[in-house]
DNA sequence: TGTACATCAGTGAACGCGCGTTCACTGATGTAC
DNA sequence: TGTACATCAGTGAACGCGCGTTCACTGATGTAC
């Protein structure tokens, strides 16, 4: 497909082999992906994948070397899709109206979260018994909430931020929030990346909730409930 | 041990046989607990508590007549317990000082959280896959927010409850609180009924965060964290 | 372009394991007269 | 108080099942000369 193909040669062939196993690799999470969707994490079976892919068992091996393993590639994709939802539902708005931006995020994580529940499961639900997450999870993981820390920095730069706030931020806190606030936003008022922090879990205990049958029989329309909840969150935000 | 013995008898005979019944009934329950503490709602078997209590498997049959049965019963003495901590927790305190009673019951809710985390994941974590929760289970399940909603009542009652809320509630959402409201706590102003609903995933998705390890490397002293969340949610109810 | 060798993908059988649940049974504990 | 019967608790063996993982192997695909 160029100039370039004659030298390329070499690199083609291992890519043929190489591409087929990616393809496998990938129908592999799908199929385990499905799996997910009926049963749960903790009934993932490396032989129920082998059977529908129709492999046999040890033939999975090739590709991930215990179940663990799986479940580790499984959890980064899902962060990621979570993370890549979020991103396009901000990219979607109008970079002023940071408002609109929030609450747009919110609801593409609860709505990817209602079309995924055994997955956002896997991230937030019950730690997976038996299971650690390595640290290659760390920075897929940080997409979605650095999308809602962009929101909240052009906020503060096209000053729609209220700064006040009555709640005092004790100093071993404060420090980590500087913490992270260097890392990651370093013009983000102090004040504002608390509340951020401290607003996470709220985000997703109000869609862990719903995912969990909580407000059933309590609350008829979770989709207004959701959106009554971000409202109050972007208000304890300063989110004006 | 008094005058009504004779009549007693054949209910002490009785009760002989019941009550060594219920002593076992609990040594399972206590055992399944200790498993689960250990290996998570998943791996819970009515072999291994068999095992540990120097039973053959079968005789568990006697007692809970299937897996989900004994599941059932430990999610019910899980709420049933979580409920006693916030209401021993709350009945500590003066009545009149609503605000320390709301930070006292949400502490002693995290508290019992951290000591039984995988009971807590049973309540308020991933559906158990292929289980599903029996309607024994509303009744134990309400006593915590019940206790919370106690808490405001008194706090409307005695003036100190900030009613003005500049996030607008939709008709549809207040007709489900008003329902609640009636059955609950009919004196409570519905916008504060709402703002309660809305607060409820708040409280135990900061604990689930911190039990899922969220903030690990982020956040150090959690409890701090926690308490920093809670003045948050505090404030959001209009508690003053 | 053609051959010799190395790498890789997938097979099939086996290992040892634990699970929930059923069933016919033996004894022990309680009940009725 | 003493006996005959019914109820209950616990046994032990068995059912059929699925799991993760290992291993020696056959072919196919790629690499080097």
């Amino acid at each position: 497909m160029g100039p370039t193909a004659d030298t390329k040669r070499p690199n083609v062939a291992t890519s043929t082999r190489a591409r087929v196993r990616a393809e496998l690799t990938e129908e592999i999470k799908q199929s385990a992906r499905r799996q997910l969707a009926e049963k749960g994490a903790a009934d993932l079976s490396l032989r129920a994948v082998a059977r529908d892919l129709g492999m046999v068992s040890s033939a999975v091996y090739r590709y991930f070397s215990s179940r663990d393993e799986l479940l580790t590639a499984l959890i980064v994709d899902a962060y990621d899709a979570l993370g890549e939802t979020a991103e396009a539902a901000d990219e979607s708005c109008r970079r002023s109206d940071v408002k609109h931006r929030f609450r747009t995020v919110c609801r593409a994580a609860r709505e990817w979260a209602l079309l995924h529940p055994h997955e956002y499961g896997l991230l937030f639900g019950n730690p997976v018994p038996g299971y650690a997450a390595p640290t290659d999870t760390i920075e897929p993981a940080a997409r979605l909430p650095l999308v809602i820390i962009r929101i909240l920095v052009d906020a503060a730069e096209a000053g729609k931020l209220e700064v006040d706030d009555p709640v005092p931020v004790p100093a071993k806190l404060r420090a980590d929030a500087d913490r992270l606030r260097a890392e990651v936003a370093p013009d983000l008022p102090a004040v504002v990346m608390m509340r951020a922090i401290a607003a996470w879990p709220s985000i997703f205990g109000a869609i862990t909730f719903e995912l969990g049958g909580h407000f059933h029989n309590v609350i008829e329309d979770k989709a207004l409930l959701f959106d009554y909840e971000l409202e109050r969150i972007a208000a304890s935000l300063g989110l004006t």
